[in-house]
RNA sequence: GCCGCGUUGGUCAAGGGGUUAAGACGCCUCCCUUUCACGGAGGAAUCACGGGUUCGAUUCCCGUACGUGGUACCA
């Protein structure tokens, strides 16, 4: 018997993975290469009425995309197959049955309808929602309050039923949380949650006690909604006689919204202008496609980084980390218990940290295909210059046509006032006399280009100061970007004789 | 309603019985730069509240408030 450190992320495959669910898997990841130990993908598809068509491929992309690849998974197979929930069906059932042989768990044959009936007609001011429990359960149809001899029938006839588990009165369960020490709950206040569905699938409950046993995952990680129905687990745990082999439970702070209450959604992010998920999901039922983090233009190191600062750090001054760094210096015990808010500002200040980390070589890969969503063709020699002269003005990838397109294009729009403010005659005469003898530049440069500029400035008596803002915003169109002989350099006599005499013919 | 969990500047956060209560993002000012950005120098801004314990509490304890989660045949 092996003590390795096995952890697993168990995703559902419903939808697009959020910035709370990677972190889960950074964290699980982070804790699995700290120890030597096995990071497992399991796939929780027990819901059949939420399937969703591609969220598993989905999920092995974002996972790739951010260098978290499990160790054993659907798609990678493993010693612990499957490890696909819904192909595990059979398994379950054994051990809900052991537990109603032990008394522990009971069938229960009440229609949604009369669940209903039951929390409507029970449900007062002071009690809204009145639970399946201790309290209710002797009035309900199952298989305490039914003679055997007629739960025999009924089970024999195949009537619907689910398995619940029996909840013990008055207890109180307990468990070390590895992020927030002992934790209690009454064993009064939680229902009898359903272990077994009426459709044979397990429920979350039975399902993650019964897999994290036969996979023998040794440290369980997951989000913090999962705290009040850890006293189930735990008595599962204990049931079925499992108790020296449960994991360690540790439960993640929640990420939560910028602004306003609650834990992010997706919703937030497209009404704060931010993405949510880590990559692009497109729900089928709905077309609608919300980018993720990659189509924003985050680097992965970089949001992997952002995530990982997001309720953890390693008490120095240091934020930057590599993912190598991660590992070796992640530790449970550094993780806050408080929600954090999430930064965007932050967030890209990060990607911009990793942009300018990377060479420009490095770069340009990862450039050129938000380039090319524009629609221009450019040649790698000539995109690595510009690389080099805008990487430290771009936070995204995104930016790098924001802040360079008119490398390669015309200015789209013009900031036509910013120039006519203290334009007159002889600046209109300057420009027009300048682009003219650009064929005598002895050989074009920047800095021949700049001192030509300055020579035909002291001829024509003006200063060179109120000059250069019109000069960069013929060739850019507004008042940013690189130096302004740089780009002239870099566009060409034939672009910048064109940009400045179209302006000059609006003025 | 009930139960769990939480609470250091606007945000992420270090600290933890005696400190000028780190640092980062963002914001503001200045320098550099005839643009923007980068870089540099400054600045404003914090221990939720009330009781204890203590010579002394931001730090420990108890309340309150607030936040957050749960209260499904969803995970």
């Amino acid at each position: 018997m092996s003590n390795k450190v096995r952890v697993r992320f168990a995703p559902s495959p419903t939808g697009g993975l959020h910035l709370g669910g990677v972190r889960t898997v950074l964290y699980n990841y982070l804790f699995a290469r700290h120890h030597g130990g096995d990071f497992v993908l399991r796939i929780e598809d027990t819901d059949q009425s939420r399937y969703v068509a591609g969220a598993e491929q989905y999920i092995y992309d974002c996972l790739e995309w951010c260098g978290l690849s499990p160790d054993e998974s659907p798609l990678k197979g493993g010693p612990y197959g499957p490890y696909r929930q819904s192909e595990r069906k059979e398994l379950y059932r054994k051990y809900a049955e052991q537990l109603v042989a032990q008394g522990n768990a009971y069938y229960a044959f009440d229609t949604p309808e009369e669940l209903e009936q039951m929390r409507s007609s029970l449900k007062t001011d002071t009690n809204p929602t009145p639970q399946y429990d201790s309290k209710t359960r002797m009035q309900m149809r199952n298989s305490l309050t039914i003679d055997e001899a007629e739960v025999k029938e009924l089970l024999d006839k195949g009537t619907a039923h689910v398995i619940r588990i029996k909840m013990p009165a008055g207890e109180t369960i307990s468990f070390t949380d590895m992020i927030r020490g002992e934790i209690s709950n009454s064993s009064d206040l939680v229902d009898d949650k359903v272990l077994l569905k009426a459709d044979g699938m397990p429920t979350y409950h039975l399902a993650v006690v019964v897999d994290d046993y036969l996979m023998k995952i040794t440290h369980a990680f997951r989000g913090e909604e999962w705290l009040p129905s850890a006293p189930v687990h735990i008595l599962l745990w204990r049931y079925l006689g499992w108790q020296d082999a449960m994991p360690q439970w540790a439960h993640l702070p929640l990420i939560l919204k910028p602004d306003g209450h609650g834990k992010l959604s997706k919703r937030d992010g497209q009404r704060l202008g931010f993405p949510v998920f880590a990559m692009r999901w497109k729900d089928a039922a709905t077309e609608e496609v919300l980018d993720g983090f990659k189509e924003q233009g985050f680097l992965p190191e970089a949001f992997i980084n952002i995530l990982a600062m997001l309720g953890w750090n390693d008490t120095t001054e240091q934020e930057v980390f590599s993912l190598d760094e991660l590992v070796q210096k992640f530790t449970i015990d550094r993780v806050h218990k408080g929600g954090a808010k999430f930064d965007y500002d932050k967030a890209k200040w990060y990607n911009h940290q990793y942009i300018m980390k990377k060479t420009d070589a490095e770069l340009l890969p990862l450039v050129k295909p938000f380039m090319e969503e524009h629609g221009v063709q450019i040649a790698d020699d000539y995109l690595l210059r510009v690389i080099a002269l805008v990487k430290e003005r771009c936070h995204l990838l995104t930016d790098f046509w924001l802040q360079g397109h008119f490398f390669f294009i015309e200015p789209p729009t013009m900031d036509i006032e910013a120039i006519k403010g203290k334009w007159n005659e002889q600046k209109q005469a300057f420009f027009a006399g300048w682009v003219q003898q650009l064929d005598t530049v002895a050989e074009w440069t920047a800095h021949t280009l700049e001192d030509n500029f300055n020579q035909h400035a002291t001829d024509a008596g003006l200063k060179k100061g109120e000059l250069m803002l019109p000069l960069r915003i013929m060739l850019v169109g507004g008042k940013y970007g690189p130096g302004v002989f740089d780009i002239a350099e870099m566009i060409g006599k034939e672009a910048v004789g064109k940009r400045v005499n179209v302006v000059l013919a609006q003025l």
